[in-house]
RNA sequence: GGGCGAUUAGCUCAGUUGGUUAGAGCGCCACGCUUACAACGUGGAUGUCGGGGGUUCGAGUCCCUCAUCGCCCACCA
């Protein structure tokens, strides 16, 4: 047995981390087996990403996990905390290559000799990298105190979620759901892949808008010899394939002036000028423009071309609605393959036909004039430019900030570029997963994220899910290309049907025919895909394609490969797609495919669908709308029944923390220097419904430890000097933007105040758990009879059922800060504060000491269960203590307590000891207790000064107040002399009214006239003043008429209570005087 | 441009279906090392509940409106 003398008075986080984590896994608590018989619970991580180490978000999102998976598993349900990682594939492909950049001044491409030893090197250096960082995270889950399942983990790249990517992506390509097709994308040319629109954000640049001239092609007389149209992006020009009018201007602008009046009517003052311009510009427009646009619509319907200067080509005038009259010139350029609203304009009119101008590395290509070939599209842009003013097709040149999108994985800006691409079609699918929510299978809280998530998906836009990366899960297509010298349309159709006898036969031949799909493209015939689900099939595929490139490796003369040759002569296989798939098609599936789909496992079988989705706000759309709609496809069963989205984590400023911002905790440094329970209840306390969870941050002196508040100034600074010592210290800024000096700098850490809070809170905890373990050395396990329990005893008892039930419901509705809150005032302000008090007391006498023992290690048994959830350690480390010295307890009965508390019962609400009529007497001591210690306060008596008191009361509250007279004397050093109806007070007195009651305290030894006098006066305007309200509330006539009866009542009881305690304050006064 | 959320003490936040004189923690002031705890105890001070309207006997709470901040989505030749 631990000497439970020596235990120190303050908290050791850090050795009772060290000791019970080991403690639980050798347990095996945390695992969990599908032939359980118990009900299951599931909650899958939402896998970090392999980019970093985890930040103060992630210990958010994942102490919640834990908080319900240790409740739910003391609540007697097989819990399955299902752990794992994902290989985020831009995010971390773009880390590494940064940093390949940086340290050794190489590209992905500039890695091996062949672009196929680059791939494998560059996989091979990331896969280092994701074995680095997944070992960071994984341990900083585990000092958080994550009970996951750990012999379970997964990573959306491993063969388990490979198998299950290939066979979505075989069933979605069988069902016609994927598709190729070109499409306009935003181009990474540094990462030269294609970004999704979530991956791209704006940022206001300078720039200008050039006014261009293009000369019309033999105008007639009368009409225009040229058409001006403005952009921001002068050398997309080379692109451009028309330049469109609106096809009815006059109605347009009517169209525009309508809706600029009816925003003039409740614009605010300061726009009005602004809008006036407008105005005035449409009214102009009218007089001298609408002639020349109805011109060069008219030109435009006749067919008319226009010469597209420095290219020599010539381009169509067209009529289309994109070109608003009121802007500009009223005419646009239009460039289909690099700019989104182009290529609606072109889809509209087809003739007209697109042009790309750019390589995938963001140089422009062949289709352009020679000069400008392999020009960036900056260079081109100022060559463009120059030619252009040198053909004096220059008017005009506009200073114009732009919202300029970049991309967010590289930070370079986004090329707009036209492009091949995988899509799957969204349209029944987004309706399954929108029907799931709105039907209410899944649930989403809070509720206003429902809307987030509804209106995303009804837009049923195509999901791209091509990447051109080297990190994720490679497409599992290849394409074939028909072999034919035939130019009439029936003879390569037979030559095709030949073609699928023969492939038919080949994959029959392999065994792979039911692994085996393919798709014939829908314009170029002799183009097929074929998708493989199986690994054997994609090896067939790859071994066909390999012998047919060395035709001197002779074919067997097996007649299992005579479809093989056959083959050969009539078609020719490409290399499987060097595409790999966006990494939320893996995410989308971690519901069943770390629970092992496709194939029908025990765990599919019981754990799925999932309990509960624990995830953040932004990723609504990309993953949870996306694993619902995957789970329906797949498992034709939803993903999970409830997801709640918790609030984020912010700075002290309300801005999102962020490696680039400098703002961002490491929750290990919180940990460290407060411990894992107080970050874990800091977080749950603060764990708000509506609420962000704002944390001011400070950097801790690495010298002298003092704290020194972050601002936006030293956030992003690589020294810092301490406030305090005037020493420097490094930041977490130094490692990324420092000089070797500054790295070599001690660290500070970054860390915030708040959780300051629930270290107080472990280490109050802490403290009245040595207390009971110090004065429960002498227990002997005897269950109390009804009848000796006291009025504490029967108080606690009740708060403690109240407690129970209110922790409880608040952690199944997910409000986390109201349970934390109902346990931080239960266990310090009632347990601590008024009952261990009060139990000193009781130690003292011999005959009272068994029951207060058997009550007190109840309620710290109990208490430990309903914190273990947030504050695991701590509860772990009293739990395993208290089972020394009290391995029985309990009330009126006793169990034998659990060997972890990890594994102990949740505790029930006993409703026989909810009792409200003793919480209000209760409150009735503990009001008199806080008047005799104000008065103490007040008069500046000395603590260990003795006084003596007398509180007039009726006979009722005699009965219930005589008994704590020793609590009056332990806790506020008072003795009472007198109690009753017919107490007067002393002849030197201070007296405070009370509901329903008086205390006096007698102060004669320390009697001061005028400051009794001060404070009764004050005393008495503060009553007199509620007794004016009261009043004034009871005489308005409408309030006694129309308000409930029960509250007019109760106000004229107020009042009349107010009244006395008025009266007795005047007569103090009197007595005074 | 559309949507969502927030605005309560110096700071960070609670505040149930409208009903006494609006709460907590930190910080602040005073006193106290009383054998669980100074990371503590006891007591105290601190608010035009963002502004303006409205509904109501009664509004921090419901409605309208304005302002500020934050987030999401869309758009910007």
């Amino acid at each position: 047995m631990s000497n439970l003398k020596d235990l120190p008075a303050q908290y050791d986080h850090a050795a009772a981390q060290a000791k019970w984590y080991p403690y639980w896994e050798k347990q095996g608590y945390f695992h969990a087996d599908a032939d359980d018989p118990r009900p299951p619970y599931c909650v899958v991580i939402p896998p970090p990403n392999v980019t970093g180490a985890l930040h103060l978000g992630h210990a958010l999102n994942n102490t919640l996990q834990d908080i319900l998976c240790r409740m739910k598993r003391m609540q007697g349900y097989n819990v399955l905390w299902m752990p794992g990682t994902d290989h985020a594939g831009i995010a971390t492909q773009a880390v590494v290559e940064r940093r390949l950049f940086e340290e050794e001044g190489k590209t992905r491409h500039t890695l091996g000799k062949t672009p196929q030893e680059s791939r494998e090197k560059l996989v091979a250096r990331i896969w280092q990298w994701k074995e680095q960082y997944e070992k960071r995270i994984l341990s900083q889950l585990k000092q958080l105190g994550c009970s996951c399942d750990w012999q379970r983990l997964r990573f959306t790249l491993d063969d388990q979620c490979a198998r299950a990517v290939r066979e979505t992506f075989f069933k979605l390509f069988a069902d016609n759901k994927i598709y190729r097709g070109k499409r306009l994308v935003n181009w990474d040319t540094f990462l030269q892949t294609a970004v999704s629109d979530d991956e791209v954000f704006h940022e206001p640049t300078k720039g200008h808008f050039w006014h261009f001239n293009y000369p019309v092609v033999d105008p007639r007389p009368g009409e225009p010899t040229h058409v001006t149209i403005a952009t921001t992006r002068p050398e997309t020009m080379l692109g451009d394939t028309a330049v469109a009018v609106h096809p009815d201007p006059a109605k347009a602008l009517d169209k525009a002036e309508e809706a600029l009046n009816r925003k003039r009517l409740d614009a605010p003052e300061k726009e009005q000028a602004e809008i006036q311009a407008q105005c005035d510009s449409i009214a102009a427009r009218r007089k001298t423009k609408l002639q020349e646009l109805e011109t060069l619509r008219d030109m435009a319907k006749r067919g008319v071309k226009l010469e597209l200067p420095l290219t020599g080509r010539t381009i169509s005038l067209i009529a289309d609605e994109w070109a608003k009259p009121e802007l500009g010139s009223g005419c646009v350029k239009i460039t289909p393959a690099h700019d989104e609203n182009d290529y609606q304009v072109w889809q509209r009119n087809l003739a007209i036909g697109a042009i790309n101008i750019m390589n995938t590395d963001g140089t422009l290509n062949d289709s352009v004039p020679e000069k400008y070939r392999g020009l960036t599209m900056k260079k081109a842009r100022e060559a463009v430019i120059a030619d252009m003013e040198a053909a004096e097709l220059l008017v005009e040149t506009e200073d114009r900030e732009i919202e300029l999108a970049h991309s967010d994985r590289s930070k370079t800006p986004i090329e707009p570029y036209l492009a091949d691409q995988w899509f799957v079609k969204m349209d029944e699918l987004a309706q399954s997963a929108m029907d799931a929510v709105s039907d209410g299978w899944v649930k989403i809280i809070p509720e206003r994220y429902k809307k987030t998530y509804i209106d995303w998906l009804s837009e049923k836009r195509d999901w791209p899910v091509g990447r051109q990366l080297w990190w994720g899960h490679r497409v599992p297509v290849w394409e074939i290309v028909v072999h034919t010298t035939k130019n009439v349309t029936s003879e390569i159709e037979r030559e095709i049907g030949d073609f699928r006898d023969v492939f038919n036969r080949f994959i029959k031949a392999c065994g792979i025919e039911n692994d085996i799909c393919l798709v014939q493209d829908e314009r170029r015939r002799v183009v097929f895909r074929v998708c493989a689900r199986s690994e054997e099939a994609m090896s067939e595929l790859e071994g066909f394609r390999k012998r047919y490139k060395s035709l001197s490796d002779p074919p067997s003369t097996d007649p299992r490969f005579e479809p093989e040759l056959s083959l050969r002569s009539i078609a020719t296989i490409e290399p499987q797609s060097e595409e790999v798939l966006d990494t939320w098609f893996s995410s989308a599936l971690w519901p069943h495919s770390t629970l092992g789909w496709p194939e029908q496992t025990p765990e599919l079988a019981h754990f799925y669908p999932t309990s509960t989705l624990i995830t953040s706000r932004d990723i609504i759309t990309l993953w949870v709308a996306r694993m619902v709609l995957a789970g329906l496809y797949n498992m034709h069963e939803i993903p999970f029944h409830e997801v709640f989205i918790h609030p984020k984590i912010l700075d002290g400023y309300g801005e999102t923390m962020s490696k680039s911002k400098g703002n961002g905790v490491d929750p290990l440094d919180v940990i460290e220097k407060f411990g894992a329970d107080s970050l874990r209840f800091g977080i749950a306390y603060l764990c708000t419904e509506t609420q962000d969870v704002r944390l001011p941050v400070e950097f801790e002196c690495p010298h002298c430890h003092a704290l020194i508040p972050q601002t936006k100034k030293n956030r992003t600074l690589p020294r810092v000097e301490c406030d305090k010592c005037k020493q420097p210290f490094g930041t977490q800024w130094s490692q990324s933007h420092g000089t070797a000096e500054d790295q070599a700098l001690p660290r500070g850490a970054a860390v915030s105040e708040r959780f300051e809070l629930g270290r107080n809170f472990c280490n109050k905890l802490w403290n009245a758990s040595r207390f009971a373990l110090m004065n429960l050395e002498d227990f002997s396990a005897a269950p109390v009879k009804d009848s000796e329990l006291l009025l504490e005893d029967r108080w606690l008892l009740s708060r403690l059922a109240t407690v129970t039930g209110e922790v409880t419901q608040a952690l199944a509705e997910y409000r986390f800060a109201d349970a934390a809150r109902s346990l931080y005032g239960f266990a310090w302000d009632e347990f601590c504060s008024f009952y261990i008090e009060m139990v000193k007391a009781r130690f003292a006498v011999p005959e009272q000491r068994a029951v207060a023992q058997q009550v007190l290690a109840h309620v710290l048994d109990s208490l430990l269960r309903l914190l273990h959830p947030m504050t695991p350690f701590l509860t772990e480390e009293v739990w395993q203590l208290l089972g020394e010295v009290a391995p029985h307890r309990g009330v009126l009965k006793h169990d034998r307590a659990t060997k972890s508390v990890c594994v102990a019962a949740w505790p029930e609400v006993d409703e026989q000891w909810i009792d409200k009529t003793i919480e209000a007497q209760f409150a009735k001591f503990q009001t008199v207790m806080g008047a005799v210690r104000n008065i103490r306060m007040e008069k500046n008596i000395p603590p260990r000064e003795p006084v003596q008191f007398s509180v007039k009361c009726d006979a009722e509250t005699v009965k219930l107040l005589k008994p704590m007279e020793p609590y009056f004397l332990s806790m506020a050093g008072a003795t009472a002399t007198a109690w009753g109806p017919n107490v007067l007070p002393p002849e030197r007195a201070a007296s405070k009214p009370l509901e329903g009651m008086e205390v006096h305290v007698d102060i004669s030894a320390f009697f001061d006239m005028g400051a009794e006098r001060a404070r009764l006066e004050k005393e008495r305007d503060q009553l007199a003043k509620f007794v004016n309200s009261l009043n004034a509330k009871l005489s308005n006539e409408n309030f006694v008429s129309r308000a409930p009866a029960n509250v007019v009542e109760e106000q004229r009881a107020k009042l009349a209570e107010v009244r006395e305690q008025l009266q007795s304050v005047e007569a103090a006064l009197g007595k005074l005087a």
